[in-house]
DNA sequence: GAGCCTCGAGATCT
DNA sequence: CTCGAGGCTC
């Protein structure tokens, strides 16, 4: 089957033994935005809902024109809402997913990079040899070709890649955006919630106060009552009152209702 | 309620 | 890959 590039009209390949399609001209932003949804979707970020059209809009309304921006959508949220068929739900769903998706394992934004001859599985075996993004730019090609499986094409073209000012800027741009660039192979990490002592206080819109005990203990965290110094975290709901001004004298952890559903999501 | 979009299931191909 | 279900907007 044959498509045309959706911003530009010209014709699209495809690479051997990859799914997506490229536009090749060289001036077309059409190039950014299957970039953009190859990042987001299922099988490199897994970005919840941000599928080729939402990346597409998004990429019109000019919100949207590099990696790092997805991570910045947050602050338009207004804006987008105003977007014919971007109501309330829809939105926080994708900025939801967007936050979630910072903790992904580093291979899966090694690979949504979109690094020519970097799929899936050569994300993997360079992030063992080299297991962050700081380590694996300073490789050269002769360290990258000692890597099994690696050979000379790779090797070119991931050191291309990290040789790139514009690519290094990006990838510290995601890092102070909060992404995870270190990779944990097969350490299961127990969730931040662990051994935490948490203070619920307020109106939780999607949660009864039991459920919200429940999912906190089943995540290894203590509920209790009162805020005191040993409190780490006061979950507030609306109307908060005086646990609330309590927790900020005291310089506890404030967490909102969103904050919370994030982090228990899953 | 209609229409749009995304996702997941199950079939298909390799 | 194709299809249908389900969520969301309007």
């Amino acid at each position: 089957m044959i498509s045309l590039c959706p911003v530009c009209g010209s014709l699209l390949v495809r690479k051997e033994g990859e799914a997506d399609y490229y536009c090749q001209n060289p001036e077309c932003s059409g190039k950014n935005i299957f970039a953009l949804i190859h990042f987001a979707s299922r099988v490199a970020m897994d970005i919840d809902t941000l599928g080729e059209k939402v990346v597409e809009t998004l990429h019109d309304q000019t919100f949207l024109q590099t990696i790092p921006d997805i991570y910045k959508l947050n602050q338009y949220k207004s804006s987008i809402m105003e977007l014919p068929g971007f109501g309330d739900k829809k939105v926080q769903k994708i900025l939801d997913a967007i936050e979630k998706s910072k903790q992904q394992p580093l291979d899966r934004l090694l690979f949504g990079l979109g690094i020519k001859h970097v799929g899936a599985k050569v994300a993997k075996t360079l992030l063992k040899a080299y297991p962050s993004i700081d380590q694996l730019k300073q490789a050269t090609y002769e360290d990258l070709i000692q890597i099994p499986d690696i050979g000379p094409e790779i090797a070119q073209s991931v050191e291309n890649y990290f040789s790139q000012h514009k690519q290094l800027e990006m990838l510290d741009e995601l890092k102070s955006l909060g992404l995870n660039l270190t990779y944990h192979q097969d350490e299961v990490k127990p969730h931040e919630f662990n051994g935490k002592i948490f203070v619920i206080t307020g109106t939780l819109q999607g949660y009864s106060r039991d459920q919200a005990s429940a999912l906190i203990e089943k995540l290894g965290g203590k509920v209790t009552s009162s805020v005191s110094a040993k409190t780490n975290i006061l979950l507030a709901g609306s109307d908060a009152g005086s646990k609330l001004k309590k927790a900020i004298e005291l310089g506890v952890y404030v967490m909102n209702e969103e904050e919370f559903k994030v982090k228990t999501d899953e």
